[in-house]
DNA sequence: TTGGTTGCAAACGGTTTGCAGTTGC
DNA sequence: GCAACTGCAAACCGTTTGCAACCAA
């Protein structure tokens, strides 16, 4: 992912742009929030602002590069969108986010959509778990 | 549901606490949010600040008397919990709220948390979805 | 050259909190 | 009587916005 990403994007190459890149590349999976990722280009004395932290995720989920997601109604969380689709599970004693799939889930969601009328336009599915007692 | 709900949960029995638990059964299935509550409130020239509204229902919600949602992350919205457990379907169109249940969801939900060595504590699932066209 | 982009500070909107006065029990 | 509760206004916190300076194309 590059400045190639960006142009197609309508959204000029500048140093903000590639640098934030640059941290959600370099994540493997984990989620940020947007302080996360200013905090980190601070460290790096990099003088970019909050605001226009704030104002690249935007436009960045609008071209559709990242994905945000609002779990348990504190800070928006962002990722790359690496194309394919996935949800979250969340440890509730540790904070991690494990991500994963379920075709079978998916398609029972269309069905309960479809039997209501309605198609799915898009679904947000979070798993709050704990790791299993071993009694 | 009564003032005795109330006492059970250790809260004084109060005219704004009355009055919320009495909108909140009133609304058959509706989601609404601290202010919609608050308007109502003033409607019927009850003088219930907007912050006692918010204390109330936090308080509710931890006496396991209501539920708190945070869609599309705004405002939350509250329901009264009648005991049985449901999803939502979102009508992106007119935001109509429907709510389901789907028993095979919910066991496939656990056994993918089974297979990452994990138990379900609590979990949101929210369909985004639109009438469906007529191809 | 010029329109998009940026940093800063101020505004925003939903929610929470400190406090002095009030009320249920 | 006294702890629990309330209304009010101010604080909070994540996010957005107005604006003048800046810079990619």
């Amino acid at each position: 992912m590059e400045s190639t990403d960006l142009r197609k994007a309508g959204l000029k190459v500048t140093h903000p742009r590639m640098r934030i890149l640059e941290i959600l590349e370099n994540l493997d999976g984990k989620h940020v929030t947007a302080e996360d990722i200013y905090r980190e280009l601070l460290e790096h004395q990099d003088d970019i602002g909050l605001a226009t932290v704030y104002r690249v995720l935007t436009q960045f989920e609008a071209a559709g590069l990242v994905l945000k997601h609002n779990f348990e109604g504190g800070q928006a969380v962002y990722e790359l969108d690496r194309g394919k689709h996935h949800d979250h599970m969340i440890d509730v004693e540790s904070g991690k986010v494990i991500e994963f799939t379920s075709e079978e889930i998916e398609r029972l969601q269309r069905e309960v959509a479809e039997r209501h009328g309605y198609q799915i336009e898009d679904h947000s599915l979070v798993l709050y778990v704990r790791p299993r007692k071993k009694n």
